[in-house]
DNA sequence: GTCGTTGCAAAGCGTTTGCAGCCTA
DNA sequence: TAGGCTGCAAACGCTTTGCAACGAC
């Protein structure tokens, strides 16, 4: 069985995770944990998120034409927020819930995905 | 000004597109033209589809970590149901809606997307 | 000392682009 | 005949992988 190794690399991968408080994208995380830890290989970053994705300490975020972003698990049933100015995702609470109805007859439905998309609060007042 | 042309390669694909009555990534379209039209390069297919989409007579559909799909422009509003055995994509009728109460304050809605997971008629009875 | 981890560079995958020749209007 | 269109191959951006050196336990 894999024993997980504590690195400096990885360390400073998973505060930059615990900092954000949004999900990042791998070039994101590069950037960002670069300031903790200079020495940092972008394909080091790859296998660090793709590890703490299997071991279920972070969590996948998956918007259309976008690389993937990642959060930390564990957060409540919730939907993210696409700022179309600064390309951030943002998490928002709440779903809206009864999509059985949508759902055609005969098809199963196992998941589903809700995104908005326009500006955050930020970039709006930044206008 | 540009003049578009009527091709044997482009007349296939809009067929395919027109006789597909569901979403269609670059690939599966490229398949199921070279019935039609044997000479057809990938290449040719990508610009003609991105020709199309400039033209709006066929509408990007893209789903979170798949390869962009696309289908024909003036469909009512409405969503997508993604079957995870055959990875197909199906059109679904109606809209939750009310996704402004969702957004967080300060936020600015511009637009929305519904994608709902699991397994397709053919898929679930196949099963 | 073991063996998981790192960094580099190369390979992968889906998509785009440069270019010479082709063919529609 | 002009210039949009085609096919090939090379280039692209993002991600993964091979490999030798490194370093946590």
């Amino acid at each position: 069985m894999a024993v997980i190794r504590n690195t400096k690399q990885r360390q400073a991968i998973r505060e930059v995770f615990e900092a954000a408080g949004r999900p990042l994208s791998a070039a994101e995380t590069v950037g960002l944990a670069r300031r903790k830890q200079k020495a940092l290989g972008t394909a080091t970053v790859y296998r660090a998120i793709n590890a703490l994705v299997e071991d279920g300490w972070l969590v996948p975020v998956e918007l259309p034409a976008e690389p993937a972003r990642y959060e930390v698990a564990g957060l409540r049933h919730h939907h993210h927020f696409y700022c179309r100015s600064c390309r951030k995702v943002y998490d928002i609470e709440g779903c809206p819930s009864d999509f059985i109805s949508f759902t055609p007859t005969g098809f199963e439905l196992e998941a589903h995905e809700v995104i908005l998309y326009g500006r955050c609060d930020k970039c709006t007042h930044a206008a």
